[in-house]
DNA sequence: AAAAAAATACCTGCTAACAGGTATTTTTTT
DNA sequence: AAAAAAATACCTGTTAGCAGGTATTTTTTT
């Protein structure tokens, strides 16, 4: 007796990759065959091609970078407005930016998970989506921690100079971040110039590149 | 007559992944395993284990991401000294930054790609290694300019835009690219003030971030 | 030859960043 | 309790970037 189709063959989840670094698209479109639940049905390498071809190949889940030349993660999920159909969003980024997870959420994204997750737990993760759950990283806080301690102490930051860093990272100026910390403009600014004296950076480029690699 | 067991099963190139975004390492690991021609022996994690382990495994390659908490990819490098033996080293990173590649090369490493090499590349490139060669991103060129002109192109930045913001990117002044130019500081401004309107970043970081993706 | 696009140049005024100070208070360590 | 480190705050002056203009010349396209 020869099994029924659906049986043998179960529908698998069709996914489209979005990440410009060519060989993270070829390692998730590979670990995602593997499961043998998911089918990849596109994999993009440009974030500009995103909407023409997810809206011709109707993916059921769509599993995408954050950071991205050109238009990043939030501003495809945007352009996709998924609200009219049921295809799910799952972001990948190299952060777990408290106040980017945010943005996502209110975007209706199914879950956003760091590139420290392992393959086994992203497989889950992707299986509760689909189900209809929405995941959001917030728990590996204790890691992060201990990163960033781990930095400052390297470059002999103090807790309140880490402090200002991130939201330097954060776009903030220094008015503004005067106003979140509740500290004077000259304080923040004595801040910012004794982190500029420890971590000498001799280029801005230098600089906003070394931020990137700021958690949080 | 059965073949010898070397041509049925040719010696496997031994490698070990050193990645902390543990979904590249997963995905890198299935890359190199459907490849037919690497048997990874071990992931790592954590780059504080790879000296105690790549001592202990003595693996033929060891591919290894550059930006990792802790200990980067130079660091690591350097403390496995792989002078003594013949271990090949092939650094993964998502910058091309010319000054890095430099000091990778002074270290003796393989071949240095970025993330955004497709996986057939990134195979042929290890093997290439394994064969002796050395490889370090630059030739490519082609490529890129191709892109450049592309994006060129989508933003309509002319030529001379194009020019200014090359060299906005190697960290010169407006005032140093009016020299390089020979072309007066308000000229150049003007250029800016253009490539600014076309471009419309909202923040800082957006525009490091995407002058990165530039080519010098 | 005319029109359009690109490149050139100048001017004003504002703002954020930063360098180089000084100095007091609070917290932590010895 | 004393010393050291961290956090707080203020002041001056410079500079680069940028926004908002105007305007001429050169090159390319139609």
């Amino acid at each position: 007796m020869v099994p029924v189709l659906s049986l043998k063959f179960p529908m698998k989840t069709k996914v489209i990759i979005i990440d410009d670094h060519s060989l993270f698209n070829d390692g998730m479109s590979l670990i995602l065959k593997e499961s043998g639940l998911f089918e990849v049905i596109e994999q993009i390498y440009d974030s500009r091609q995103a909407q023409t071809k997810c809206f011709s190949l109707k993916p059921d889940l769509i599993v995408m970078d954050y950071n991205m030349p050109y238009l990043d993660g939030l501003e495809v999920v945007r352009q996709l407005n998924t609200s009219g159909n049921d295809t799910k969003i799952v972001i990948v980024s190299m952060y777990a930016d408290k106040k980017e997870i945010e943005l996502f959420k209110k975007e209706g994204v199914g879950a956003y998970i760091t590139k420290t997750t392992p393959a086994t737990q992203l497989i889950e993760t992707l299986k509760k989506v689909m189900e209809g759950e929405k995941l959001f990283e917030s728990k590996n806080k204790a890691k992060i921690i201990i990163e960033k301690d781990n930095f400052a102490l390297k470059h002999q930051l103090t807790k309140r100079e880490m402090e200002v860093l991130r939201l330097i990272k954060q776009e903030e100026t220094t008015e503004k971040i005067a106003e979140t910390l509740n500290l004077s403009f000259y304080t923040v600014e004595t801040h910012r110039k004794n982190i500029n004296h420890k971590l000498k950076f001799k280029t801005k480029k230098e600089f906003y590149a070394f931020l990137e690699t700021l958690e949080e």
